[in-house]
DNA sequence: TTTTTACTATACCGATCGGTATATTGGCTA
DNA sequence: TAGCCAATATACCGATCGGTATAGTAAAAA
């Protein structure tokens, strides 16, 4: 077994579920079945750790949600694909979204928030083009690219954090609803 | 000025911008201007420290939001009264929620989520009453009310987190556009 | 006046924090 | 074979963690 991938799997268990704080070093070694100077050497520190954790799983995410929102001229079509590459990402990294909600809403001077905040304005950043060049084709929503990505996500993570507490299963109807919801906003 | 009212105001600041657990005991302390013993005496540990805070703030969320929620027969009026009541608590204790959001999304094995969950099930439960209500009188709404408390939560906190961003204000409009757009899932 | 009680400071506790100096191992390269 | 380097362990670092034993003070109750 590779020490290296299995250090990141314990470390994202851990975090996902006690919190990066108040996970120690010595936990992760432990519950790893090595020593501290292994995992110093591959990633240089606890923060080290985090950054390597977050790059890995949200490059996965940005490609994929990238992929989803790129618009041709059908934007609910595009929404529900976004929406969908979300459930997707989340079915299979439950753990890791459970873990980036939480970094999202950490204090603003928190290390966790200034790990990950780079990765959330790109994921915002990407929702805001897709919304920017529909606007070329729907005069009403012209200027507010922003204010949609950010509502369209909050949407999108209320339907995740539902089904993190195991309240839905998150299917193709549950994307349609999410999207209906949200053009509900747009067209009205 | 009261050392308890003091002890509780640098702890609220400091667990809000930096997470309850990467404030240590010490920093309150200091930044209060007094020493552990005091800070024990009062509170008797730092998870006592955090109950008094939640005990204190929620209290008045919950009394507010139970008044905004009693249905009487007007479902919209109901909704609009219930977001503006979380508006209004919002902006005068704008580190109380942000504390509070961060706990929400907090591991399911941390000590914040243990700590807050009870307040947030009471949140949910008063909403949930008002559904069950209401659905007396909407019968498309039968058996859903669980669901609309926490779509309708959600919608709520995603306006707030937008606040908390300094993306939007609060206002009587945000609130009739959070409602407007969280009907849409029950009437059609 | 004496006693009690609430409050606060000094100084300390063992445990854990993130991190490292040093040494050893094993495999690949020159 | 000689040398190098990635990878790992033992044992340790100073700092900070949450928490407390002890003592003092000041005000209220007896």
């Amino acid at each position: 077994m590779d020490n290296r991938e299995n250090i990141l799997s314990v470390a994202l268990r851990l975090f996902s579920s006690s919190g990066y704080d108040s996970v120690g070093v010595q936990e992760i070694v432990d519950e790893a079945g090595i020593t501290k100077p292994t995992l110093y050497h591959y990633f240089g520190s606890k923060r080290g750790l985090l950054d390597a954790l977050l790059e890995k799983h949200f490059s996965a995410l940005l490609t994929s949600v990238r992929e989803a929102a790129s618009y041709q001229g059908d934007l609910p079509l595009t929404l529900q694909k976004v929406v969908e590459a979300f459930f997707q990402f989340v079915k299979q990294q439950k753990d890791f979204y459970r873990m980036q909600l939480a970094m999202c809403f950490s204090g603003p001077e928190s290390e966790t928030l200034e790990a990950s905040s780079r990765y959330n304005r790109e994921l915002i950043l990407i929702l805001e083009e897709m919304f920017l060049k529909a606007s070329g084709d729907h005069g009403n929503m012209k200027g507010r690219h922003k204010r949609y990505a950010f509502t369209f996500l909050g949407i999108i993570n209320n339907y995740i954090t539902l089904y993190l507490g195991n309240h839905i299963t998150l299917d193709s109807r549950e994307a349609f609803l999410a999207v209906h919801q949200f053009s509900h906003g747009i067209y009205s």
